[in-house]
DNA sequence: CGGGATCCTAATAGATACTG
DNA sequence: CAGTATCTATTAGGATCCCG
């Protein structure tokens, strides 16, 4: 059996790593249905996000060729996003997550509440 | 457009809290190609956690149910960690995920290197 | 409008020592 | 062997103010 040892080589790590923050899945799930949206659409639909993490979120799913930024140089700035090819590719994969903690949320609070006690 | 204020409500978001810590994901990926592991296997497998962060993620598996712990009441003691049902279920998600991670993460990291730039 | 800069707090993770 | 308990370091996240 292959040890894990060496955790940062590891594909996965990285990504998940990055979908697995506060904030990042939330943005991408938000951003398939919306198309293309200014930042303050986006702050208005995910209401309990600050401006920083939201600044923060998006500029990570940026680098990561998530998301596309485009800025629009006038006065008062417009800058929308959009899904990536990439993006888009990994969404799929997120909506079976989606599907499977749907399904099991149920049961896994129940679970939690056995433990507890 | 739905808002996504209340985040808490939102079982994907209670899913991706767990497995997307630093640890979680990889003892279930262990304790699949493991099947039945102590707790000194799993730690030698995942050579770079600490004895303590072992501890607390095997805890909230099991609180969630992903996973089953037995002890057997001797000296020394032995416990042996298993995958659950549900936490099998959960596995195919998790390796279509790693799938999209190992063939995009090539691209990611040259995106991360020209937005560094 | 869409941030950036700064400060501060809370949550996470690791090191170490100890125990039934 | 499989943990607890305690302390410390690191990080994530939020509040606030500012600016082109």
């Amino acid at each position: 059996m292959k040890k894990y040892s060496n955790v940062e080589s590891c594909p996965v790590r990285n990504v998940i790593d990055r979908i697995g923050d506060k904030w990042s899945m939330l943005v991408l799930l938000v951003l398939e249905e919306g198309d293309v949206m200014r930042f303050s659409e986006i702050h208005k639909t995910i209401e309990t996000i600050s401006q920083k993490m939201l600044t923060v979120t998006l500029k990570a799913l940026e680098a990561d060729g998530l998301i596309n930024r485009e800025v629009y140089p006038q006065i008062p700035p417009k800058v929308e996003y959009k899904l990536t090819e990439r993006g888009k590719s990994l969404l799929p994969h997120l909506h079976s997550l989606v599907s499977w903690a749907a399904e099991n949320m149920g049961g896994i609070k129940e679970s939690r509440k056995l433990f507890a006690s």
